[in-house]
DNA sequence: TCAGTCAAGTTCTATTTGGAACTCGAACCT
DNA sequence: AGGTTCGAGTTCCAAATAGAACTTGACTGA
């Protein structure tokens, strides 16, 4: 099935997306969950706000997906871990809090980001250095893109060839 | 922090593997979910069945990431939906069962893929047709290496540099 | 042929998740 | 300034999910 899935697939570019992300994704935050017992989206504000220190809920779950309850939790226990710096003394009053690394969170970024790096390069090594290159153009440029499909559901064009 | 996350990341491709398989699910399986009353997983395994009939839920697991419970439920709600011929049925005994799309279930594919193709289409947009081709190629290369890397974790890795 | 091993699928249950309603502070408008 | 709207964050709760134990058919080897 694997192999249908790869090369017999209508959506060739999105299922290996979908791919790679489950093998990067999978063991990665297993490990987190069995040696740091954090859930994923509590690691998920960590890495976060290592990228974007004062960042909000709300930038995490707009550039992660997952919805904001699950984000106001987790913070929550992030805040209770002392993974992060607590929000009581945030300066701008209550609304949009702003974020910030413990350096209880930074020293365990910096412990695990790594790993984090080290697959992502383990990944790639099937490709030469040029490759890389191209395909981080590529990626970015479709990326840069989605604001243009991201929004709604192609459902006129399904009956339609709009570009040959 | 989008930004940041795409401009300033250690894990710039697995970052935007992560981001475009957000941006291309979330919708598709939230207008399946509200037309047909279909979970993701009672999909990928119609999905899967499209591209591989006969397969077996261990083979949507391994492909989809979904563990076998999951799939075992969806599984038995499509059955119980018609969407896949009964498997009391199966011609070799009970252990691994090939499933089949009915009718039904073949009708619901041809009508729903079309959007999924088109979504995927409208992603790659950005690129000319050379560009898609050229990605192709060079996720596919990282795919086909996969099983280098997806087994475990590069923790010996991660205080030494293996390649330049 | 029979015991032993293995793995696919199922069931049970606790945990996790996310939609919906709610709170409340801030921005906006007149 | 007072009233209205807006949206970030929280809470509540039902639904979905996944780990673990279990069942059962198939393959193995003597």
């Amino acid at each position: 099935m694997l192999e249908a899935k790869l090369w017999d697939n209508p959506c060739p570019f999105t299922f290996r997306i979908n791919y790679l992300a489950l093998l990067y994704n999978t063991p990665l935050y297993g490990w987190i969950s069995d040696e740091y017992g954090l859930k994923r989206p509590e690691y998920v504000v960590l890495y976060s706000l290592a990228l974007a220190d004062g960042g909000s809920a709300r930038d995490v779950s707009r550039t992660s997906g997952f919805p904001k309850n699950t984000l106001s939790r987790a913070i929550t226990q992030l805040e209770k871990l002392g993974l992060i710096k607590p929000r009581s003394k945030a300066p701008g009053g209550r609304r949009t809090q702003a974020l910030y690394l413990s350096d209880k969170g930074w020293a365990l970024i910096h412990e695990t980001r790594p790993t984090f790096e080290a697959q992502e390069k383990r990944m790639l090594k099937a490709l030469s250095e040029g490759e890389r290159q191209m395909l981080f153009e590529l990626m970015s440029k479709v990326v840069r893109e989605a604001h243009s499909w991201a929004d709604e559901l192609p459902f006129e064009a399904i009956n339609e060839n709009e570009e040959g």
